[in-house]
DNA sequence: GCCAACGTTGGC
DNA sequence: GCCAACGTTGGC
């Protein structure tokens, strides 16, 4: 059987690419991860169809703002190679690039929006890489009771 | 805009 | 290999 399917929480500054800009362009490539954390899980661990929680992070409110889905295998992030580019690094050469991105899908905006603050009240999401203390980290596995979760708080409320 | 926490760099 | 200095992230 096809292996299980994965989940992530992604960050991205919505001043740089919101939930919006995403639901416009359908997908977009999500480049200028230059962590090596947030790297391996896109290269090594990243499949189609694996689900995003895409979260606003810099943002006022920060939090979740809508589900994305994983559309391509990891291949080399080309902003690393051009000089012009802000997110361009001489270290990653092109027969051997350090930094790789993935496609995301755009799937759907949260009715509301679910802000970091009601993420850090749920009890069931105290366990998330997010909320613990000076977490960094752009992209991160989640567990699929914490995506659902997440989602189940994103519905508007009755 | 501030600043704490973290990752990376570079001198030794 | 250590660790101080520096740059960046990201909440507030």
């Amino acid at each position: 059987m096809a292996r299980k399917k994965q989940y992530w929480l992604m960050k991205s500054e919505p001043d740089e690419y919101s939930i919006d800009d995403l639901e416009k362009d359908g997908t977009a490539h999500w480049d200028g991860v230059r962590n090596y954390q947030a790297r391996n899980f896109m290269r090594d661990q990243m499949k189609i169809g694996d689900k995003v929680i895409f979260y606003h992070s810099n943002a006022k409110p920060s939090g979740a703002a809508g589900i994305a889905e994983v559309a391509s295998e990891a291949y080399p992030d080309f902003t690393a190679f051009d000089p012009n580019d802000k997110h361009f690094d001489p270290k990653s050469k092109k027969d051997k690039p350090t930094w790789y991105m993935v496609d995301v899908k755009f799937v759907k905006k949260f009715d509301r929006f679910v802000p970091l603050s009601e993420i850090k009240e749920n009890p069931k999401l105290q366990n998330m890489k997010l909320v613990q203390r000076g977490n960094r980290l752009s992209v991160m596995p989640i567990t699929k009771e914490e995506f659902d979760e997440i989602v189940k708080m994103g519905k508007a409320k009755k």
